[in-house]
DNA sequence: CGGCTGACTGCGA
DNA sequence: TTCGCAGCCAGCC
């Protein structure tokens, strides 16, 4: 049960820079099926000792739902922008940062 | 213990 | 394509 918390962050911590991915699309990895919400809370209650990519995960609209989670709000999109995601409007750009992990 | 909420997604109209 | 509803499960009151 718990090893699903550590299964998130391990997956997100395997997504390359530059790219992004979804809660659902975790959380079908890990077998979870719709439990995508699990994905976005683990992230959320994610240890403080662990340093997790949590910026590089989104909705399947690619929209920064996460991003008022973040201290400051706009650091999450800040960092994207860091690492050349490229954003359609509010959204990443899905078609050329969109990071399947079990295809690579 | 019971009920509500939430960093979501899929399906039907 | 867009809008609305149901499902999933952990955490908090």
């Amino acid at each position: 049960v718990n090893d699903f918390y550590q299964r998130v962050y391990a997956l997100v911590g395997e997504i390359p820079f530059g790219r992004v991915t979804t809660y659902g699309t975790i959380a079908r990895v890990l077998g979870a099926g719709r439990s995508s919400r699990l994905v976005g809370h683990a992230l959320k209650v994610v240890p403080d000792n662990l340093d997790i990519p949590c910026h590089r995960v989104v909705n399947r609209n690619g929209e920064l739902s996460g991003m008022m989670q973040f201290d400051p709000p706009e650091l999450m999109r800040a960092l994207l922008e860091a690492e050349g995601v490229t954003f359609d409007g509010e959204a990443v750009d899905m078609r050329k940062h969109y990071w399947d992990p079990e295809e690579g």
